[in-house]
DNA sequence: CCGAGATTGTGAATCTATTTACTATCGCAT
DNA sequence: ATGCGATAGTAAATAGATTCACAATCTCGG
């Protein structure tokens, strides 16, 4: 599938990977890598990477490779992560309280900054810092929050409507995390996150075996 | 990318998607349903639906469409839904704390049977229901309890050498929950849970829009 | 029992992604 | 300065996935 700015999305969805081992390779001091070493770390042929670069600009150098600090400057560039994305989650059971709790959002620039239910008994709770607002005012305090990106933990049930409800309040980012893939429209990106779905694409595998 | 088996890989992960829509078609009553509506309810092209079934075999009747009970049954049998599967979660601080009472498992078939941590403050600790092994006796513990699926919920900084014992100890599926892609060898089949990644992947649509 | 209408299964065509293969260019040692 | 070895960038070739399009065959009403 290639969306409207003519980079595939699977190339897109490849740029996250290499900047994380990107980050971690700087982390551990190294200055300048090749498609070759970052393949075999990661497992890719060179061409793809290089191939997926061309599609941005040009970062490397050759007969040296590339130099991870400009490289990790331009591919955050590229994704949007040179700014701060302000992150809603709607629906606050158990799920949804592990996600409002973790630590892993807010060093990469996602925080956040509100958490919608619709059940009374939980709303006004307190969960990791943040207040539980009623679902019904989710367009005032997510405008007033400057909120971007959705996340979604409710039951399967309810998943569709609840996400149609985001999408008419203009949310354009949904993260799924119920069992259920849900439709938006085109403009609309949405991302499931569905362990039992991995579980069963694997489970093929050892079966045949 | 193929495998051994000859089916492509995506077919192979989109029949968990056909399974989930057609369980609940089911539940909700009905009995048979054609590629072209399962298509406009997953937003797949019949014609997708019908090539991926056909890599399996021949489960609809011209005219009709598709026996939803029916399908469902094979569905299961060649994901090899039609057993339950042992699982180990590795990595019990907060997330592997949720994995371990994540009540979405059980009713899919994927029981978590032990839990394993090498800190000596968290083994022996009582989690969902489990008692805390040392990560030390996985070899054993799993052996004794038939553990075929090992989740891994540690820290990102050791999570490739978790990944490479549970791999030496003969595990052929691994769910993947720290934010570090892993290397395993061909045979070793890995699915990475990351909210992150995902984030990453839509903030690039967000920024060019 | 027959014919109309629907829908599958699938080879061929098309579209998309990956890999190959080569040129241009860089850094470095001499 | 020069030349050598390494590596990026990319056009062309290949491989892979999706869609098209249609024959085969089913259902169902009369």
């Amino acid at each position: 599938m290639t969306t409207s700015s003519g980079v595939p999305e699977v190339v897109v969805e490849r740029l996250p990977q290499y900047l994380r081992a990107l980050a971690q390779l700087e982390s551990s001091g190294i200055d300048v890598i090749s498609s070759q070493q970052l393949g075999e770390l990661l497992q890719v042929t060179p061409a793809q990477i290089r191939k997926d670069l061309s599609y941005f600009g040009r970062f490397g150098k050759q007969g040296r490779g590339y130099s991870i600090s400009h490289l990790l400057e331009r591919l955050r560039v590229i994704l949007g992560l040179d700014q701060t994305w302000n992150v809603a989650v709607v629906g606050v059971g158990r799920l949804g309280r592990s996600i409002i709790s973790y630590p892993g959002f807010e060093p990469e620039g996602f925080r956040v900054v509100c958490a919608f239910d619709s059940d009374p008994a939980v709303v006004g709770q307190v969960a990791g810092g943040l207040t539980v607002q009623d679902f019904k005012s989710y367009v005032e305090t997510a405008e007033r929050e400057g909120v971007q990106i959705a996340i979604v933990a409710v039951p399967a049930a309810v998943a569709q409507t609840v996400i149609d409800d985001l999408v008419a309040a203009g949310v354009k980012a949904i993260l799924n995390y119920a069992p259920k893939s849900a439709l938006t429209p085109l403009d609309v990106r949405i991302r499931n996150v569905d362990p039992v779905v991995s579980l069963q694409s694997m489970t093929y595998y050892l079966s045949t075996t």
